[in-house]
Parts: C-alpha cells; sequence; structure tokens
DNA sequence: CCGGCACGGTTGAGCGCCCAACTATTGCGG
DNA sequence: CCGCAATAGTTGGGCGCTCAACCGTGCCGG
C-alpha cells in the first residue's frame, strides 16, 4: 500500500523531455555507426570494451559484467563479430569452461576507423551543445541515477585505464 | 576535412556514465512494463498519448510525428495494440486516405492501471535520486540536445495539455 | 570420492524496430 | 481535366534483444 505520488508539472516536463532526447540520441548513434561502419552502437561498446582491456582481451562472463548486458546478448553479438573477424573467441588450456575473448587486429583497425565519426556525432549532439558546466551536472545526474539502477554496482563500469585509446 | 577533437577526461566519464546509466534505465522501464502490464515503453507512449489527445484520437501520422516514430514502427506498434483491443483504428469518411486511432475504453484502462507501477519505478529509479535542482538541470539538459537531435522540432511534443491525466 | 549445485556459456523462439518497397489517395500546376 | 508528385499508410525481410531452457565443467560438503 505504498503512497503513489505522481510527478508534478516540473517533473512531468522534464521527464517527457529527457526520453524524447535519449530515444532520439540513441536512434542517432546507432544509425550513424550501422551506415558508416556496419555496426550497432552495442556492438561498437564491446570493440571498445575489449581494446581498452590488458592483452586485449577478457572472459565472456567478465565482458558482460563490464557491459551490463546478458551473458546471452553477449554471446549472440560475440558470434556475429567474430564471424566478421573482429574478434576471436578461445579456450585457455587447463579451463574448460571459461572463454576468452580477443579483439582481432582487423577489429582494432575497425574500431578506429569507425571511432572518428562516432565521436564526431557524439560531440555534435551533445557536447557542442552543452557548457562545462552542463556536462559536470550531467555527470552527476547520471552517477545519481546509476546509485538506483545498479545497486550491485561494484562491478566496475570500464577496465582500469591502461591502455591509450579514446574512442568513445 | 573537419578537425576532429577527442573527448577530455570529463567528458569521458560524462559520456560513459550517462550511456550506462540510459542504458540501465531504458532497460528496467522496459522489463518493469512488459512484466507487470504485458507491453513495451514504447507502446506504452502510444497509449499516454492518445489518452491525452481530444477526443482521445489522432491520425497515425500526427500521431507517429508526436513520439517522433517512423510510420512504419507505428503502424506495427498499431496492429498489435489492435489486436488486444487497446486501439481501434477508423477512416472518416469523405477522407479514403487518412487513418484515425482512437484508444478504447479497455485501452484506458490497461493504461491506468499501468501507470501506478511505472511512475513508482520512474520515480524509484530517477525522481527519488536526484534534488530539485539537477531536475531542473536535467530538464535545460535535456533541451540543449533536443536542439541538436531535433531541429525541425516545428512539430510539438506533445498534445495542448487538456485532459486530466497525468500517466507518465 | 561422489552427488549435487553453482558457474560459464550457448541456443532458439518470440518480438519490436529499421529500412526499403509498395499501394492507394489526394492535390496541384499547366 | 489530366498527369505527376506529395501524402498516408502498410508490408515483409533482416536483425538485435529478451527470456527460458539447456549443456558441460568445476567445486564443495558429507
Amino acid at each position: 500500500m505504498s503512497q503513489l505520488r505522481w510527478l508534478d508539472d516540473e517533473e512531468q516536463r522534464t521527464w517527457r523531455t529527457f526520453l524524447m532526447a535519449v530515444h532520439l540520441l540513441d536512434a542517432a548513434l546507432d544509425r550513424q555507426l550501422r551506415h558508416d561502419s556496419g555496426m550497432p552502437h552495442a556492438y561498437y561498446q564491446i570493440l571498445v570494451m575489449l581494446s581498452e582491456a590488458p592483452g586485449r582481451e577478457l572472459t565472456m562472463t567478465r565482458l558482460a559484467r563490464l557491459l551490463r548486458s546478458s551473458p546471452s546478448r553477449l554471446s549472440h553479438a560475440a558470434a556475429r563479430l567474430e564471424a566478421e573477424g573482429m574478434i576471436r573467441r578461445f579456450k585457455r588450456p587447463g579451463d574448460r569452461r571459461t572463454t576468452l575473448v580477443e579483439i582481432t587486429d582487423q577489429g582494432m583497425k575497425t574500431l578506429r576507423e569507425a571511432a572518428a565519426g562516432h565521436v564526431r556525432e557524439v560531440r555534435r549532439l551533445v557536447f557542442d551543445v552543452l557548457t562545462r558546466e552542463q556536462v559536470e551536472q550531467l555527470h552527476g545526474i547520471s552517477e545519481s541515477m546509476l546509485g538506483a539502477l545498479d545497486p550491485q554496482g561494484e562491478e566496475p563500469r570500464y577496465v582500469d585505464p591502461e591502455g591509450t585509446g579514446n574512442q568513445s
């Protein structure tokens, strides 16, 4: 019987505007990447994670956790990326359970080529239209939401930086 | 050969955090609505728009524009919603081109029932964790992004309020 | 040492969305 | 008043995601 509070006017306006912006942003990024690099945004993110991982490799489970992806989703995605030669899956001898994924040179090349256009789009749609202050605000807001969205957020959201990449 | 600027550290952190939050939020809302009301978030939004429209009806094209949806997407969605009795499509005599969509009583009922749980979730994941100031900031940020995302934003984002509803 | 449970990962069905192609209707310029 | 472009809407194929079911492996307690 928890008390239900509706959204007040300001919340309502904010919510609809936010939803619309996010919807359009997502569509725009996906469209640009698919069009220019033949890859959905989610796949791009997989390559980014792998490119930053030590040794350019991770286990399937660890990669899934980093991306907050279901094992299933990653498995499907990996099948496609592997068929395209972007990544390679293999077992380490002595462990017949774990599967390791590694981004190939071809994958790195594709990623680098895709990154330019992608970053340009992100800049155009987001950072070019926000003030420095708004960027900081957005950061804070996103972190707050993550607190509720990702309660077991013990899991890191990206691997400890040591690579030189910067693709999103 | 436009100059390509990468994201600096603060932008990068903001971007990843934001992307993650949005990804998880979207998934959470969709899951909640599907689970509790058997309806994806996008379909819920269709019902909301219709419920607020004068006479509870709109043309397909106008509805698609309000939602920034492709005609195709809406058409598919309408087929399903109609089959479930949530909406009704019909032609107005004298115009054989335009199709009108109307939300049925059953649709209104379903929407009202879905709204409670949905709003609770939105509150839990967003407004409960943001300060009043952050809500205002988020509004401003979203509007700024929409400027870039929705350039021909002549099109309104929701029908002129006159209904009494408040479902998201 | 062995039974069962947790872990790592994959598979397939169902579904929503995108894109491209298509039909039908309407309106407008000449 | 005719031809053609613009408008309104639908359809189908391809694909990515979700969910549930599933298999093999490793490990831990009794």
